[in-house]
DNA sequence: ATTGATATTGAAAACCATTTTCAATACATA
DNA sequence: TATGTATTGAAAATGGTTTTCAATATCAAT
C-alpha cells in the first residue's frame, strides 16, 4: 500500500470541504490491500470482516469518492456491475477479459496509446480518458474448451 | 437499409426454431432506418409512432435477439444504459465520446487493431471481440467551454 | 475542552434500466 | 383448419446502485 494514500484522501477531502472519517480511512485501506477489479459488494464483504459496523451504502459512497479523488478507477465491464481498482499515480493499463472464466489480464501498450492520440487529433478531439477491452478466451480456456 | 436484413433475421429465427413475427420485422425496420447508438427506450419511442401496439418488453427482447442474430451490436457506454447499433456484415469501428455534449464519433484504425492482436498473442489470448472508447471533448465543446 | 453547524453514517426504502411472469394471441406445422 | 407452443403486452419483479432520514461524528469557532 502506498504510504500516503490515506493522506492523499484527507487532502482531497479538506480541499472539498468534506470530512475525514474513520470509515473512509478503513475502507480505503481494505480497498488498497484487496485485489484489483473489485465490485462494491466484494469490497463490502471484505470490509465487513475487520469492521462489521460499516454499512453497504458507505462502501458505495466511498468508492465514488475515491474515484473523484483520483485514488480509484471506475470500470464497467460487461458483467453488469461496476468495478474499482486502486490507481497508482501514473500507470494506465487496459484489459484482456476472458469470456469463459472471467479472468482479467492487464496490459499496457504505448504504441496503441500513440495511435489513439492520432485518431483524436484527426477528429479535433481532446482525449481525457480511454478504455480498451479485448474480450475472448484466455490460454487456459482455449485448451479446456 | 440492407435489402435482406429482414430475411437474415428470418433465417436466424428458423434456424433456432423460433418464429417470425410482424413485431420483430417492424422493430427491425425502424431500428435500421433510425440513427445509430439507440437505447431501447429511444427505439421504443420511434417504433411507437408507426406501430402503437408494440410493447416495451418486445423492443427489449427484439434488440437482444438482433444482437444474437448478428444484426446488431450491443454497447454499454458510461451513460447508464445499453445502446445498439445496426451491424453491417464486416465493419468494425470504435468510438470517440464527448463527455460534455454526448456526441459519438465513430472511427476505424487498422494499425490499432493489429497492435491489439500482438498484445493478445503475447498473452496467449484469443480475441473474440473488442471495445475501444476514447472519452473527452469534441471540437465544438473545446471551443465553447 | 465545549459548543454548534453540518457532513456523514447505517438501515431501509427508493430508483430505474432491464428482465420476467402470465394469460391471451399468433405462428407454423401437420 | 386444427393444434402445440413461441410470442406478445402489461404489469410486476429484479438487482445493482442511490437516496432518504434520523442519529451520530467531525471540525471550526469559541
Amino acid at each position: 500500500m502506498r504510504k500516503n494514500a490515506v493522506e492523499q484522501l484527507s487532502e482531497y477531502l479538506a480541499g472539498q470541504g468534506l470530512r475525514s472519517t474513520t470509515q473512509r480511512d478503513q475502507i480505503l485501506q481494505v480497498f488498497i490491500s484487496a485485489g484489483r477489479h473489485l465490485s462494491a459488494e466484494e469490497l463490502y464483504l471484505r470490509v465487513k470482516k475487520p469492521h462489521p459496523g460499516i454499512g453497504y451504502a458507505t462502501v458505495y459512497r466511498t468508492l465514488k469518492l475515491l474515484a473523484e479523488a483520483g485514488l480509484a478507477d471506475e470500470r464497467r465491464f460487461e458483467d453488469g456491475f461496476t468495478r474499482y481498482e486502486y490507481k497508482a499515480s501514473d500507470d494506465h493499463h487496459d484489459h484482456l477479459i476472458c469470456t469463459k472464466c472471467g479472468a482479467i489480464i492487464e496490459f499496457e501498450n504505448e504504441r496503441i496509446e500513440a495511435l489513439q492520440q492520432d485518431v483524436a487529433r484527426k477528429n479535433h478531439f481532446l482525449v481525457q480518458n480511454h478504455k480498451l477491452e479485448l474480450y475472448g478466451l484466455c490460454g487456459n480456456c482455449q485448451k479446456n474448451r
